[in-house]
RNA sequence: CGCGGGGUGGAGCAGUUCGGUAGCUCGCCGGGCUCAUAACCCGGAGGUCGUAGGUUCAAAUCCUGCCCCCGCAA
């Protein structure tokens, strides 16, 4: 099959590149829509996405663009592609763009739908606890997500596992997904199965308010947060008298001690950080501890909590 | 020229205001104590203080240029 794929992220560009791979003949990658170079950085360099990278080395045809209009779509005819592909580009496509394959668009989506329909399903699996989630194989329809599905993969959330982790994972589980797809659309024998959309919550992508730590909330809430904005935007905390930000990357719940029977001596002060022995602890809601292990103070590298610790001069809470 | 923080043995920090012997908490190596230990005790190695100049009797510290890292904002 002649495949136009979609995509703008690290994730979609490993699975351009699986993709160039398996190629052998049967599937062919003609043409590459990706969202235009974007300034990266303090520096503000223009950069290509890392699809556009993966296709160009490859000498593949790439069009760049954030809003697939009429002159995109013609375009895409030009190909006169089978299928397409889209992972991760960062646009809807409407009902003509839809149309600009034989067999219209399918995409990869890392949730088990109709859970976690949207931009961040990953992010939103762990910033909700749940314990399973995996990817999803549809064919794209006009709706956000929606379309019929055909094949589903589940996966188990490790329980240290942070956002970036399980993308990586998913990504992979979402390649050998496609692969197992693509044979199948081309052989035509069958249809993928309608989605039953009930009342689920969409997945919104992550307001950078979103990832502010409150310690009110108890640690195993706030492990959550960590991990699910975990590389992205990252979780924080301010800090100090200029409520500086400070970032942290991964931490531990604990389990809720009850306070009132360690006598008058021992005070549970929301954000304290406390340093027992090896281990740093931030007191949070509800009587439970969180155990810090790699934090990041502004104009800081990422460093283990223990060694941020050593250099403290004074007693720290969060606010 | 968007705002700001930083570069000091392997790690995280102090010392810079006001120039004068390289400090703290760890790690590492060796020894001791111990049934044992991430605990404790003793000893040791390891640093052109980012870099290039300048001022000075003397620079981590003062002046100038440059390089690199990072937070915020976009």
């Amino acid at each position: 099959m002649k495949i136009i794929f979609a995509g703008t992220p690290a994730n979609a560009a490993a699975t351009l590149q699986a993709l160039l791979q398996g190629e052998s003949g049967l599937n062919e990658v003609v043409a590459v829509l990706t969202r235009p170079d974007a300034p990266i950085g303090r520096k503000r360099i223009m950069t290509p996405s890392p699809v556009a990278e993966v296709a160009e080395a490859a000498g593949i045809p790439v069009i760049k663009t954030k809003r697939v209009d009429p002159a995109t779509i013609e375009a895409l005819k030009e190909f006169d592609a089978d299928l397409g592909v889209i992972v991760a580009y960062g646009a809807l496509l409407n009902a003509d763009a839809l149309a600009s394959t034989s067999n219209g668009w399918i995409n990869i989506h890392y949730s088990l739908l109709p859970l976690w329909r949207g931009a961040a399903p990953v992010q939103n699996a762990l910033l909700h606890g749940d314990k399973t989630t995996g990817v999803t194989v549809f064919q794209l329809d006009e709706g956000m997500d929606t379309g019929p599905i055909w094949l589903s993969v589940p996966a188990e959330i490790q329980p240290d596992e942070n956002a970036g982790d399980l993308l990586r994972r998913l990504t992979a589980l979402g390649i050998s997904a496609l692969m197992q797809v693509l044979p199948e659309i081309a052989a035509g024998l069958r249809m993928p199965k309608a989605q039953v959309i009930g009342d689920e919550p969409l997945a919104a992508k992550p307001t950078r308010e979103a990832a502010k730590i409150n310690f009110e909330n108890s640690a195993l809430l706030i492990e959550n947060q960590i991990r699910a904005f975990n590389p992205e935007p990252v979780a924080h905390a301010l800090i100090g008298e200029a409520e500086e930000s400070f970032r942290i990357l991964a931490a531990r719940a604990l389990g809720a001690t009850d306070w009132s029977s360690l006598g008058d001596g021992i005070e549970h002060r929301i954000g304290l950080v406390a340093i027992q022995k090896n281990r740093i602890l931030v007191h949070c809601g509800q009587g439970t501890l969180l155990e810090l292990k790699e934090v990041q103070p502004a104009g800081k590298k990422p460093m283990a909590a223990s060694d941020w610790a050593r250099g403290l001069q004074s007693e720290v809470i969060f606010k």
